[in-house]
DNA sequence: CCCTAAAGGGAACTCCAGTCCCGATAAGGG
DNA sequence: CCCTTATCGGGACTGGAGTTCCCTTTAGGG
């Protein structure tokens, strides 16, 4: 009666733990190369030098295999800027952000990790988690501004820190418009003009916690 | 010696025009509804009534379909309002894009047009263009607004109706967070704050051109 | 250091997406 | 109204993705 776990749950140790380091590298190295229609699990297998059952066993479709490496890309996920000054802090997440995207391997990695969540539930929910810990962790800067008194109390910082990214991924997806730096500093100033007008105000309800 | 262009250019008429009208619906169904992921050729003919070689000779694959539905959308697209009010001109756009975005059709056809976007280059152009038809239709509104002096001259209006709809889609495809007027009003009253801050100036060369 | 069973891996099998071949239909010019 | 040939469509064929069976390896508790 008891439904059994995930395969690798119960001894997640010592080979177990190999086969996954050695699938996900696959898994972001063909996602990046290709895209996430050519996240084949048998070729994963032979690319990682794992038996092609495994695959199929403890990930079954390519979209819980990109749900378990945004899961990955979360848990190492890096600190913020602490400039003492929100222009400096939002100009260097949004330069974060074009460098992460226009970076070689990163940039198509995260283009192939979004379709993922669009043609996979379980992508979809590993995705918003994983942007819920970058935002988390950047919005930091806000609630830091608010209290120097560089924005209007009552701003809600992640709020500001998505407005940040929001034009930048546009561009990435569905314009197709540069991403360089004028964009980022664009984007940085956009929202802090924003935001210090007072256009952002906090949600009717409590705010979203990090971990659904 | 010389390409044979794409089936169905010589004789676009008649039958032609008939499998095309047929297949595009049937492909916006399953994209709809199962998303592009389950974009199978083969079960697209059986829905539409038509021989299987034929989906595989005019379109080949499910990228090039999802591509040949965008270009018929754009050609479809809607006109913008014109209340002679930059707010409200912007408002009624942001509830557009969250009208579309959440009606249980529009919004998942759409989520599903951009990933095949992100997985098929063919499509990626496609999508491209049809944004590019939608912001230009609208940028009408900034630039009248620029004439009647609501905003500074120099304001870029293609940007600024990008960044209409930016925190709107990223909130549906990044962060997962819910789609409502009130969202569809913040973003409005965001970019127009920036717009009046001068926070969009227009690009260093030329603006590109709506049809590349 | 052992033992149990969790996890991995090899190989055969199934099924269907994608291809190929060729005859049937009808678009569109003359 | 006819003719050429672009386009459509049925059916056979094939390679490989996904499944299944079962044996091998080894994680982790004692």
């Amino acid at each position: 009666m008891a439904a059994d776990p995930q395969p690798g749950a119960v001894r997640p140790g010592g080979r177990t733990a190999r086969v996954r380091e050695a699938v996900l590298r696959a898994a972001g190295d063909v996602l990046a190369e290709r895209g996430f229609g050519a996240l084949d699990l048998g070729e994963i297998a032979r690319l990682a030098g794992v038996g092609r059952t495994t695959l199929y066993r403890r990930w079954g479709t390519p979209g819980a295999l990109a749900a378990d490496l945004l899961q990955d890309m979360a848990d190492s996920s890096l600190p913020r800027s602490r400039n003492g000054d929100v222009e400096r802090d939002l100009r260097d997440n949004a330069r974060l952000v074009v460098r992460t995207l226009t970076h070689p391997r990163q940039g198509r990695l995260f283009k192939a990790l979004i379709a993922a969540a669009l043609c996979d539930e379980q992508a979809a929910r590993a995705l918003h988690r994983f942007y819920a810990v970058r935002i988390a962790e950047w919005a930091g800067c806000v609630t830091d501004a608010i209290e120097r008194g560089e924005l209007p109390p009552g701003t809600d910082p992640h709020r500001v820190i998505a407005a940040v990214s929001a034009p930048l991924y546009y561009a990435l997806l569905n314009t197709g418009d540069p991403l360089d730096d004028a964009a980022a500093d664009r984007a940085a100033a956009a929202a802090l003009a924003a935001a210090r007008a007072g256009a952002f105000p906090p949600a009717d309800r409590a705010a979203p916690a990090v971990t659904p």
